[in-house]
DNA sequence: GCTTGCCCTGACGTCGGCGTCAAGGATTAC
DNA sequence: GTAATCCTTGACGCCGACGTCAGGGCAAGC
């Protein structure tokens, strides 16, 4: 299969497959008219890769799950590497959750008291 | 006071002070050298402008803040615009977390499923 | 042959919030 | 007086993941 359907199985664009191949994460065979071909197990990949993005992983981290899935394993989580991604992502998640949250916390505090209610209580003595 | 005291004494740069000008945020006087002039209520808008930075509002939102303060009101957010920044920046933020904690637990099941666990339960019919 | 529609490469544009450098003028310290 | 330290404007750089255009080649239908 060509480029432009590629990118119309995968969802995406003609510029994003380029791209993912000038980062050398997904290269591509040539036919003889030097049109990119691809066939069933670079879809595979490439929807590995935007399961990933969509998780919010960027593009380098994903690379660990496309050479897994090159490597011949069934699932791209298959490998040690990947795992290690895995477990690095969800510490990154849990920090930045927990920043949100307290963000979200030091937010509501000012929304209440700036809209009418006056101070009920204190909260543990954190600046607002 | 001149723009490099400003800056320092609110933890930031002159460049960031002028970049701030150049969005209208931070208007300036000059001095007769053409100098930049600023007083305690020029730093008292700029702290405004960096803790709201902090709590990951991007510049334009800050400017109802601002605003509020240079009309004279002792707080940044005792003006309704800055209130309806507010209620939006929770809404956002309850989506953002929400994302975040939705992804975090997929990857985490993930993790548990290639990190050697086999699968357990059922999770509501998701898709993994 | 001509049009239409795919494909190619190369390169610049986007967004936010500045960093960093260049080339000068002003002020201050000694 | 002169060196060091401020200040000025202007302009390019950066990051990531592409979008978008320019200028051209190849293929297929009529």
């Amino acid at each position: 299969m060509r480029i432009g359907e590629l990118a119309e199985r995968a969802g995406t664009t003609t510029r994003t497959l380029r791209y993912y191949e000038s980062r050398g994460l997904l290269p591509a065979r040539r036919g003889g008219n030097g049109y990119r071909t691809y066939d069933e197990s670079d879809l595979k990949l490439l929807r590995q890769i935007r399961t990933l993005q969509d998780f919010g992983f960027d593009l380098e981290e994903t690379r660990p799950f496309v050479e897994c899935l090159r490597a011949g394993h069934p699932e791209g989580d298959s490998c040690p590497a990947s795992l290690a991604v895995y477990r690095r992502k969800l510490d990154e998640l849990d920090a930045l959750i927990g920043e949100l949250q307290a963000v979200r916390a030091r937010i509501a505090v000012r929304l209440a008291m700036a809209d009418g209610e006056p101070p009920l209580c204190e909260l543990g003595g954190q600046e607002l």
